[in-house]
DNA sequence: CAGTTTAACATGTATGCACAAGTAATTTTA
DNA sequence: TAAAATTACTTGTGCATACATGTTAAACTG
């Protein structure tokens, strides 16, 4: 320290410090002494060290961690904090939406940030205009259910973007496959239909059908369940047990094919639904058909939401932690947001859900 | 100064002056009380008043002069437009809150304006913290559902302050009393429940029991068309026909009353509810007492929601605008801040709601 | 040896004191 | 009366001390 000495004590410490910064004398995150270290070597009290180094946190040239100590920020990634998260979610599923944004808007209000709030209704080109403006609007970090995240994307441009200007994300309910190693937070699709098909065969059927959305990967994913469930106990795989519908067809097709099998005369123990409004229509049209449930035929939801409770013989179903997984995700986030490098086994998150057996389901 | 004390003396006294000045009680220029004078004042030490004041300068909200004193900064000078636009709502029906924020997003979005959601839980103080953080954060424009709208708030210098700051706000689904010639889309549920009880006289009915929310404006205007509809045709207001609840009791109250008043043969020709929730739990409670929905009492909801369509006998109901609603607000925000000198007729929008006839009641 | 406790050390909050230095109004002085 | 000095304020710098709180690694314990 040779500083002309008409400046003050804090000053010159602060020069010093800076200097040894940008000249790399101390590195990007490299620790510097401590306060009391300083304030002994460089006869300051500590009040004085403690001034300087907080004027260089303010300007963005070190770091402090409480307890810790104080280390040398990397300045060419530092930017504006807007206290702003955004969260993009899809098509809206209105009993599991409202709940998990609750649960991110709880952690993240706690913690003074915000969210702004992007809705898709599950369109690829809303998903890139809104992705675009995120970035314009400075957010601090994003939550995203990816749009049709069984199909093609070409917005990884958008995500590699963020990564670009060191803005953290983190995927919920779903993920592209091509980005399978990104920060994720979803259900154990997989494992929650397996133990759905499980029970289902431990209670005797064998004629199970599946009804599984085919553009969603949670679809994807309660397919295998089911697969997986059946092949266990030896039970062959038959596509002709198994419905596939899309998003459009939703209204319609399911129940529909479900009448043309019982018009058919095609066996059914038990019907394994992709969620609890399918399985609810399910319900009705087997009632219409004068098929009892649970003692004909066995049926089974997905999420446990009103349709499981409302319908007159309460469904059978699995849970659906949805506050749980709105509150992860944004934990996940936060703890990104403060370390920038991050594992890639620490950001994937997997919730297994667990079956809630009520009473649309019989032995054989 | 009388915030949270588990927070530290100087943030305390930086979110007192935060305050002062966010709700202009301190104006752009004015000089702030001297280090030594806030210290005496407020029993702190010199340092710990010192603190506070140079965050608050680092922030930008006050300025300093050696041997001067201390000055209020302008931050008006320095504001832009975010493209941000603050949505707060309270406690989250699930079935009306998304399509509400979905409407609100669709015509901001258009504009290319984005949502920051907030959430009370119908709590005050939190209602507080939220307005104040809107205001931090720069927004453009702010739709509000306001907390407990017909208890008393305290909250109204947040709503001046934001006038001050030139910031339109709008009230969505509810009013505080005080401020109901402030800008506002609302329901008109007198006009609802009107058209609901009037449809039940229509059909013969005379013993008609009520049910209504306490603690919500929505509840009291309800009741008042429910009274109105009664009294057209010359039926005396019977106290002993009407339910009162609150949030707290909504689980419980009006099924054990609706109980209570069976076992003691309480002449009931219809139940008019205050939503589909308490209808279908009303149905239940007389179906499982082999009293039949409509032959023997006839019963209505309120709000069209799933509980109406998944009700095994389906009720008839009032429909509820969610979309329409957010919209309408979403669009005189919009007007508001295009032309800031609307008048008081133009910036107050009542939707009504339309009977839905389904099979729930019948005549006498 | 895995799990817990403890001690050492980091930053964070708060008080007290003393004096430096800039500003502005009042008082004194030439 | 005009310039200079005084005085009473303001913010700025600096030190000593105390205890609170978070982190980490070494020591201890079952």
């Amino acid at each position: 320290m040779h500083k002309d000495s008409n400046q003050t004590k804090y000053s010159m410490l602060i020069s010093y410090l800076k200097e040894e910064i940008l000249l790399g004398r101390i590195k990007p995150g490299e620790q510097i002494p401590s306060e009391n270290t300083l304030a002994k070597k460089l006869s300051l009290s500590r009040h004085t060290v403690r001034k300087a180094i907080s004027m260089l946190a303010n300007e963005g040239y070190v770091y402090t961690e409480h307890g810790r100590g104080t280390y040398c920020a990397d300045r060419n990634k530092t930017r504006v904090e807007t206290k702003n998260i955004g969260v993009i979610t899809t098509y809206i599923s209105e009993y599991i939406f409202p709940r998990v944004v609750q649960g991110i808007d709880r952690v993240l209000s706690e913690n003074g940030y915000s969210i702004i709030l992007k809705n898709t209704g599950n369109n690829t080109e809303k998903e890139s205009a809104y992705l675009e403006e995120m970035l314009e609007k400075n957010i601090d970090g994003l939550i995203i259910e990816p749009t049709k995240s069984a199909m093609y994307t070409n917005n990884l441009k958008y995500y590699e973007a963020l990564e670009n200007h060191g803005i953290p994300y983190v995927f919920i309910h779903g993920y592209y496959q091509k980005m399978e190693d990104k920060p994720q937070v979803i259900l154990d699709d997989e494992a929650g239909m397996y133990s759905v098909a499980s029970y289902l065969t431990e209670l005797g059927h064998r004629e199970i059908i599946g009804i599984f959305k085919a553009d969603d990967i949670q679809g994807i994913n309660r397919h295998k369940g089911y697969a997986r469930a059946l092949a266990r106990i030896g039970i062959p795989y038959n596509p002709d047990n198994v419905i596939w519908f899309y998003t459009e067809d939703r209204a319609v097709k399911p129940a529909a094919t479900i009448r043309t099998m019982l018009e058919n005369k095609h066996g059914i123990d038990a019907v394994a639904c992709y969620n609890d409004e399918i399985a609810f229509k399910v319900y009705e049209t087997l009632r219409d058909f004068g098929v009892r449930v649970p003692e004909d035929v066995s049926v089974t939801g997905y999420d446990d939401s009103y349709f499981s409770s409302n319908c007159p013989v309460k469904l059978t179903t699995v849970n659906h932690p949805k506050d749980m997984l709105g509150e992860a995700a944004a934990r996940l986030l936060l703890e990104m947001m403060k370390n920038p490098a991050m594992g890639r086994e620490q950001t994937r998150k997997v919730i297994v859900p667990e079956l809630v057996v009520k009473d649309s389901c019989a032995k054989k």
